[in-house]
DNA sequence: GTGAAAGCGCTAACAC
DNA sequence: GTGTTAGCGCTTTCAC
């Protein structure tokens, strides 16, 4: 039924030691022969068995990506773009959800080394003592995304969460905000705690008080959003814009303002971590700051590629940056400010303190979008 | 390094045929002996090698998922399902995104042949000779999901698009609309021309003519959905309701609507295909009929396994219902409309066709939320 | 109830 | 250049 290296072998008089060769792309075959096996295996539709192939040489061409939740649409960026990279270079990828849950993660690493994988990405779900320090002993290259991973020397691409923060709450601050609400995920998370303390550093350059109450942290889930949003509108003297942690907070958050019928950015303003496609389509448009999800990925892919074929190269960690993108939500109204225009698209102002030509000014330059 | 059946073996002094049985939770093993094997691989922290057995057994422990790209809300919520199932069952899954294109599908379909999956679930590329008829000549158990295939006994999942179109529509017009645009993905796809027959049922249901002009078709995409609701809405005589086929389009049509600053529903009511979480969360509310994706993937997923487990059973078609969530996007008032409340929270209007009990009523009901 | 041995399909020494 | 052979780690007859 299945026809393999055998059968090929015998059609073409040869040993299969030679169909193995030219199947590999070994050189010393002769080229008639090898054209002549090409043929026979093109004409009996032959398919080379990858488990056997797999078993043999002690690696599946198979890479494992291991995120929280590929329903975050984060997360599904990062992960298409893995494929897209493996895709190319004939690895197949193993998608893994954990939900945060280490058993789940623990029980994943156990099937990649289980699987024999070429590699594994992961977003960790601990950041000491996670289960994928595991790997390394075995000697399975790891690549960590998003983020950071205690104790181990091993490559990683991040996001300047610090930077994204700063930015962002820096552009609320200018446009006239002293009290802002933080909405943040957990700060046991490296992104949640970085996000902190780049809110934390735009008051400070702006020589504002830092309000505790004004921040509320929890896991980053929509219902949590909606709560703490609710909580800081509750509060005696509310907030009048809201620094939101991620997509899912912000959906949280943005039910909340819907269901108290509340205007954005006149009632409550926002500022939000990452960047939907719907989030610039709807009104009003949102002003945040977008992480470079696809390249994340792509960059993790082909660090983890790089290391397949050599794994004594020194470790790195590359950081990427956001992308701020000024719509509405922010309250940001160009004709009441004083603006001077660069010589390019490029806006400035003096009391910024990010350099303006960082940011996107969606009303002034069409914004470049990720691949979809 | 790596401990095998062999190492187990020789440290419980046995052969390693009754390792094997053990670990294939084969009967026929002394209990005393069973347990003790059980300690040592506990011991020794022994993790089965999965290449090694899927060589053996001619069938690895894989499932396939197939989709046309992961990056659609649609398809994530639909492969998490799929991950949850094939999870429980000890299944990895290997993820692909054919991007629509067939060229892709077929090495995906050669790759599931190649790593010896234990069965597939797709959405396929074409109604017509698509690449996934391969497997079944193959006899590796396939389902098709979202996407009608022909000329094949399959397993099939799908969304009653009919009917959900319908109600969409229906509603519409009895919020008062006649002149209503469509705007949906290409009818060569069965989903978009199911859909397309639900709009044309419910006009004639309401004995209203059928207005060409007023229909567009197009590959499913954010700029397209943009660009033929910038079409509708520059007729001499536009539409004053758009009913949008997906997703992706609607996040278009949003954008168009955005730019031109046009108010839901007063310039343009909407009634769209697909709920994403932020779609209520949004001022206005968008009216939509929600598809089952996850409960798609999780039929399929058990479809799939039943089949693994029972080549011979007969082939079942699964029509899973979709639901109407009435926000405020489609123009509609509830206290302007002659409604009587029924017993229990459901509400009913003589004029609607649809039973009004399959609509959820946000401002009444709190609407029932898929797993996230 | 347990062991011996063959073999899944491929690759990699090692011969020649 | 090409063939011979052993073996990756597991399961599964077939003996006993």
């Amino acid at each position: 039924m299945t026809v393999t290296i055998k059968d090929i072998a015998r059609r073409a008089g040869v040993s299969s030691a030679t169909v193995s060769r030219v199947l590999s792309e070994k050189p010393h075959v002769n080229d008639e022969l090898r054209k002549r096996i090409l043929a026979i295996m093109e004409e009996l539709h032959y398919n080379p068995n990858r488990v056997a192939r797999s078993l043999r040489v002690q690696r599946a061409s198979i890479v494992g990506i291991i995120v929280s939740d590929i329903q975050n649409p984060f997360f599904t960026s990062l992960v298409r773009a893995v494929e897209d990279v493996a895709n190319a270079h004939q690895y197949a990828i193993f998608l893994c959800n954990t939900d945060e849950n280490v058993e789940k993660e623990k029980l994943y690493i156990d099937l990649m080394q289980a699987e024999n994988v070429a590699g594994v990405i992961i977003s960790p779900t601990r950041e000491q003592d996670d289960p994928c320090l595991e790997l390394l002993k075995t000697n399975i290259p790891l690549v960590v995304v998003d983020r950071r991973l205690a104790g181990a020397e091993v490559d990683t691409v991040l996001v300047d969460n610090v930077q994204g923060a700063f930015r962002l709450v820096d552009h609320l601050i200018n446009d006239g905000h002293t009290r802002i609400g933080a909405i943040l995920g957990v700060p046991t998370a490296t992104t949640g705690r970085e996000r902190y303390e780049g809110y934390l550093q735009a008051l400070e350059a702006h020589h504002l008080p830092f309000q505790p109450e004004l921040v509320r942290t929890d896991i980053p889930q929509e219902a949590n959003g909606s709560r703490l949003a609710q909580e800081l509108l509750d509060l005696p003297h509310p907030p009048t814009a809201f620094f939101i942690g991620n997509n899912l907070l912000t959906v949280g958050v943005l039910r909340a303002i819907h269901e108290r019928n509340l205007r954005i950015p006149d009632d409550i303003a926002l500022g939000a971590f990452d960047d939907l496609s719907w989030m610039s389509s709807v009104t009003p448009g949102l002003t945040v700051v977008a992480q470079p999800a696809y390249a994340l990925g792509q960059t993790a892919a082909q660090l983890l590629l790089q290391r397949i074929a050599d794994r004594t190269r020194p470790t790195q960690e590359v950081l990427l940056q956001t992308t701020t993108y000024i719509r509405q939500s922010c309250g940001f109204h160009l004709e009441g400010t004083p603006l001077s225009r660069g010589q390019s698209d490029e806006v400035f102002i003096s009391k910024w303190i990010t350099p303006l030509f960082s940011y996107h000014w969606e009303k002034l330059l069409p914004a470049p979008k990720e691949p979809i």
